[in-house]
DNA sequence: ATGAAAGCGCTAACAT
DNA sequence: ATGTTAGCGCTTTCAT
């Protein structure tokens, strides 16, 4: 009934009648073993039910732990959930394992993972920065060999490589379409804090499509929420303006299915709509919503090469990778804009 | 320029001028230590940036790692996200990371990660089973005291606490309502393969609701497919078929995806259709999307302090836990069926 | 209040 | 082809 001790490999040595070096050499494919003594060993082996432990072994050997350290805003958001797959895809035959975190963007426990991860000399450090974070703290690691790679944001601090979608461009694409079918009161509906990277860009992206077709900007075309119920209420508010938008630009998903809702609830098919980022069953909307993909598989493959060329012993200098976006039209940003 | 060797305990002592275990001590709040000492220390870990290397501390201690295994199909997919998360929730506050991995529903693949994480000596295992995979390997793990919990379907081969939707009743509650409203052919848009666990209850749930009102089985309104493309090709089909279904049930997130696609692509809003599970922009399709909502939260959570009630030296007999789940009544169910 | 020695499970380095 | 010794970084045990 007592909980037995796992089986060690000097268990596995007694049972065998040979020394722990020889189980070691036979279960590693180290140096030579005769093949009774192979056989007898893995027998012993299956009997005893015995794993090795990787955790002694990682200590003796020294080197980093085969993990990798995965610090996302939050596990349920599937943008960060396709990144995540394709780092684990890319990774895994190398033999990596993911350890995972969310941040819920807060930079304390952002923190408070980060140094999980380092006390469990993970392989490499993979961190979606939080707004308000810093990173310098990470420099001797990284002088010390180990890859840290910055996700979808720069991270502050810490010159390293970093991934990032083209946020300025790819907003600029949409905001052009929806200029380009007549609008020229255009709402931005945008993530929170107003500091986060991706937030800024894509509205200077949007900025600098008004500022090319020369519609002023202004602000108060402008509104923000931190998550789809506080999208709906930003849309509700733009559309209650006295000169209200006749087309909306939604910052990235969670905001695309706020304002998304919203138009629905209130039957308003009149407004065109872009969205920052893909989200499931865009086409079956009526319109299908047009978007601005991102490519999360390729932001996470991007990420999983390059920290595994670093691990490879690559020391050039950091490089940021920025990842096409691509404007997906499928309907919603093309309600003619109403005559004036 | 050499990458330099982590700073140990023993140089955090040695920078100090006292042993490795007063260190040790004072990293630990064990035993007493003076309170220049206390500084001193504090000082030099601060300086030379020690972070304690985790993984001996657990080889000495010989205690379980502070991390949770967690094998799901599909980090991307956000059923299963929204389970991690909750799951991270609940156990964050314990101190537990985190250890992920897709099984891809491929029972070598689910070994190969579950032997990974028996490896890394994980305080408790979770796996949403693959289909074919044997458990029995497990038990052992289990009577030596590691929780071992599955996810969303039962294991095979070891008794241990499952946490699961209610997949029949909610199924069944979903068909209702669509002969509810007067359907008499439905069709079932499952998932694969046939022999998973939650395509076969719900199967029966669709089978039980059509027989308590009487009517008739038909296997050719039952169409099934792997992933969002199958689910279109699979909605295709049943709406060809000579005499087509004027209702259908879909079987998953993922089959919802496929077949709300197809309906909207053909533009027919005459099918009557239910979903298992719920998706976002649901409520933003036209007619919205009725669902079967399940609870991945609670899934999550139950599955998190049912873990750590074993942990804790809770003996008692492996529960499965039936997380109940909701028909969320939106319209597309309520399509009428055509007069005959 | 602090230290010395031993040992966790494993493997590197040198035997034999 | 196999064994012995030492030691990875830490904590336990027992001294002092």
């Amino acid at each position: 009934m007592a909980a037995d001790r796992r089986p060690t490999l000097t268990d596995v040595a007694r049972e065998v009648g040979v020394s722990a070096k020889t189980v070691s050499r036979v279960l590693n494919e180290d140096g030579p073993a005769s093949a009774q003594t192979r056989d007898q060993v893995l027998a012993a082996v299956a009997k005893l039910g015995f794993q090795p432990n990787l955790m002694a072994r990682n200590i003796r050997v020294g080197g980093p732990d085969t993990t990798i350290g995965l610090v996302i805003p939050d596990l349920a958001n599937p943008f960060f959930g396709a990144v995540a797959r394709a780092i684990e895809d890319t990774v895994r035959e190398r033999g990596l394992t993911l350890l995972m975190g969310s941040s819920a963007d807060d930079p304390d426990r952002e923190r408070a993972l980060t140094d999980k991860f380092l006390a469990r000399r993970v392989s490499i450090l993979m961190v979606v920065p939080a707004v308000g974070a810093d990173h310098s703290h990470l420099k001797s690691h990284r002088t010390a060999g180990l890859p840290v790679i910055f996700l979808d944001r720069p991270g502050v601090g810490l010159s390293t490589d970093s991934i990032v979608s083209s946020n300025r461009a790819g907003t600029h694409d949409g905001v052009a379409h929806l200029i380009g079918h007549g609008h020229r009161r255009i709402g931005f509906v945008g993530d929170l804090p107003v500091k986060l990277y991706t937030r800024r860009e894509r509205l200077a992206g949007y900025r600098a499509a008004l500022q090319e077709a020369d519609i002023p900007y202004n602000r108060s075309l402008v509104a923000s929420a931190h998550d789809q119920q506080g999208a709906k209420a930003a849309t509700s508010k733009l559309l209650d303006l006295a000169d209200p938008p006749t087309a909306l630009f939604a910052g990235n998903n969670i905001m695309a299915l706020g304002t998304v809702a919203e138009l629905a609830r209130i039957k308003r098919k009149d407004v065109a709509v872009v969205a920052f980022d893909d989200v499931s069953l865009a086409e079956a909307l009526e319109p299908a919503l047009t978007v601005v993909a991102q490519d999360p598989e390729e932001i996470g493959r991007s990420a999983a090469t390059t920290a595994l060329t670093r691990l490879d012993g690559d020391r050039s200098r950091a490089r940021t990778i920025t990842v096409p976006t691509r404007l997906v039209v499928r309907g919603s940003g093309e309600q003619p804009a109403p005559k004036p």
